[in-house]
DNA sequence: GTTGACATACGAATCACTTCGTATGATACT
DNA sequence: AGTATCATACGAAGTGATTCGTATGTCAAC
């Protein structure tokens, strides 16, 4: 991934693989513990592996943790919509060409969309032309 | 075990992100030579380096090339839509649990699209409904 | 045939990500 | 206190991506 500054202040980089996989099981669960996220994943790995891991991202601060209990409690310091966003920015410069119709379509051709989320996008991209025409 | 058949040529595997970008030169100017897509590239690094990278890339099966000149003529051995498509399933599974909206959302918040990708958009949203209704 | 300007091939260093072993600390139970 | 259990911390190895130096090959012009 291209992540440049090595600062450790302000700006959280792109999580690796690994690091989205434990992002979606916060996302999806809320503040967690170690364990509660190493179950989540399914053992792929051992348990030690996926504590480095959510160390390590709590010092890219990636994810916020409590330490006031015995085990701590972590959970993702941006919001899934923020993170995601990124993500999907970060891919249409390397691979789209900033084309976001070519994101879309490529997006629907590898996961068909049910008739309801094609309803939502329709009405997302409602929206947009709104906000395009306020501008 | 219902094994896919094993063609002669190994199924290609996702580009790493280097591999993305020297692609994505592929795709703009068709058949280029090392030396045109590290210009493409901006220098960023050295010519070796783009060298080895398209060395490796047509180990797997990423590229093409034509020995026939002096100089080797690489291209692009899949389709960019093909590709795309493949870039944007991955990306759906790992970071978006495969919700295509949410992936869609994510684009058009991190790049708006012009009006008129909007609409053409839109024709494609018909097209999926179509093939979903007759489905 | 020697030289200069290019090209490719390839080994090795570096870096980031991921994994795991092991040390160590805290808690609860006897 | 002693011990079993479960937690975190941390060093280091393994893997893969990326970079680069350098060796070698080819061609054209002199």
């Amino acid at each position: 991934m291209a992540s440049r500054s090595r600062s450790k202040e302000p700006v959280p980089p792109l999580p690796t693989d690994a690091e989205t996989a434990i992002l979606a099981v916060l996302w999806r669960q809320g503040a967690s513990t170690v364990r509660e996220v190493h179950e989540a994943l399914g053992k792929g790995s051992g348990y030690t592996s996926t504590l480095k891991l959510m160390q390590l991202m709590f010092g890219k601060g990636l994810v916020a943790r409590n330490e006031r209990y015995r085990s701590h409690v972590y959970e993702a310091r941006a919001p899934k919509e923020q993170t995601q966003r990124q993500i999907a920015g970060d891919l249409l410069k390397r691979a789209f060409e900033g084309s976001a119709k070519s994101l879309v379509l490529g997006a629907l051709a590898a996961q068909p969309a049910s008739g309801k989320d094609l309803a939502e996008i329709r009405s997302l991209l409602d929206e947009f032309e709104e906000r395009r025409g306020r501008k």
